[in-house]
DNA sequence: TTAACATATAGATGATCGTCTATGCATTAA
DNA sequence: TTAATGCATAGACGATCATCTATATGTTAA
């Protein structure tokens, strides 16, 4: 278990208004104008906020002509909940059933 | 979905000697000086985590003799993994199909 | 009581983070 | 081409965080 790498993944998304920017995009894509309507910040914090999210593929970017359409990327979603999830339980690959400490 | 809470467990989450900490756990209970033997970090540090874990009540403590026994809290495990599922999933909370924000 | 051990607390420091204003770039419409 | 719109970038600022050293507290053994 690499927990740097989930620990970034968990820091991403540890901030309320990258959670409600994610569930927003759980029902399907939005641009960034109409994800901006659901919160009080400037553009330019929606923008960084998104750049994060898509930095650490959280999220997947479509340009159509001046809009920019974001969507959910499955597969990351499923390896923080995994990820969290096998930390959370007492897993076969529990670090203390591991003779290594990397487990 | 209240975001904020969710954001404040996650952070608590979000760091990867915290996660080790819980992996550790996640097995059975241990005392503070032999999940400090996993770590290169000094015993106040140790303390410092140990602290934030307990105080948002993602684990337990039990005083005997002059060890503290710490264990996790599956109740606080279910809320995380539980609360991310609902935020990444296309579920019928989500906020784009709520009349109000606060869903 | 004294010494040793387990853990907590106080306070400081450097790094990271969320937000802002100001500005730049790209695309579309007139 | 010009103006308007959608989004990104630059740089600054205040707050939070992980870690450290030094010290205090509490418990057990001699």
């Amino acid at each position: 278990m690499d927990y740097q790498k989930l620990a970034n993944l968990l820091k991403v998304v540890a901030e309320p208004n990258r959670l409600k920017i994610l569930n927003l995009l759980s029902c399907g894509e939005m641009c960034a104008c109409d994800i901006l309507d659901h919160f009080d910040f400037t553009q330019p914090t929606l923008s960084h906020h998104m750049k994060v999210l898509e930095n650490y593929g959280l999220i997947l970017v479509q340009k159509r002509g001046k809009w920019h359409y974001y969507s959910l990327n499955p597969e990351k979603s499923t390896v923080i909940i995994n990820g969290l999830t096998e930390i959370l339980s007492d897993s076969k690959q529990c670090i203390c059933k591991d003779a290594e400490e990397d487990c």
